[in-house]
DNA sequence: TTAAGAATGCAACTTTGTTGCAAAAGTATT
DNA sequence: AATACTTTTGCAACAAAGTTGCATTCTTAA
């Protein structure tokens, strides 16, 4: 039996560690995105805090993460699904939602950004879209 | 002749402040959004830090000026327009658009944010739409 | 003009994020 | 499985960003 979280670092031909595994795992079992504050919350006394930003920092390079805008100076992780990873080039084209009760932040995986049409002279190379609201959970 | 700042700042019944019309002014002079350290640029000198911050969230929670999300960690805070202003109840529904190039982040307010569709059990209360890319003057 | 309330500045502090470097761990090769 | 090489990690020290309480100053309204 493999690991998920290994199979993920070999991919992306990331060398394989144990705060590497751990982060991924956390990752894994969230069903919400995670800013950096979360996960430390969960493996400071494992890991180092500057482990941690620079991890994160390697998932986004690598695609295996992407992050998602916020208003509150807490910029949110969340995991790439494998379409994405695989493609190389990095691409989100979902919807987030911000739950205005439980705060938790999810991907409308389902939820495709429309199309805008900017003025002219302006290029667009990528899309965010944030929502704010009440979540299914908490109405 | 009467000051633009100290007008808004009435209408909001908001006390009128050396502090307060100058960082109104700086809004007011600026052609893009602005974090709180390029307001801080401008006039650390004359306006503590902490008198920044306290008036930005002033202004933010009397609708005067409004937020942009961002992956970086620099919100970012542009005037409302008018009629956003006036109406009370605040929202904004214009797409904002940060230039690779520049840094510069601005509103298009020509630009509405196209309609989405939720999910069931989701309610929106507030949408954000902010695009990357190059602007028109850096293209 | 003055009294009451609101805003400001200061100090001290907490949290967040960054950098350089030595030690430790991972990888590929034999 | 031992090695040499490379990458990652932890630590320390720092820089930057944001918060809080309180005394002083400024605004406002009577």
């Amino acid at each position: 039996m493999t690991n998920q979280g290994e199979d993920i670092l070999k991919n992306s031909a990331l060398s394989v560690t144990a705060s590497r595994k751990r982060i991924l795992d956390i990752f894994l079992a969230a069903d919400n995105a995670l800013a950096h504050q979360d996960i430390e919350t969960k493996c400071a006394e494992q890991y180092d805090r500057v482990t941690i930003y620079r991890t994160l920092q390697t998932f986004l390079e690598k695609g295996i993460i992407h992050n998602i805008p916020s208003t509150d100076n807490m910029v949110r992780y969340a995991l790439c699904n494998e379409a994405c990873i695989t493609s190389g080039h990095h691409h989100d084209n979902h919807v987030h939602f911000k739950c205005d009760d439980c705060g938790k932040t999810v991907c409308l995986d389902d939820v495709n950004i429309p199309a805008v049409n900017l003025p002219k002279g302006y290029t667009m190379k990528e899309i965010n879209m944030v929502v704010n609201g009440i979540c299914k959970s908490c109405k």
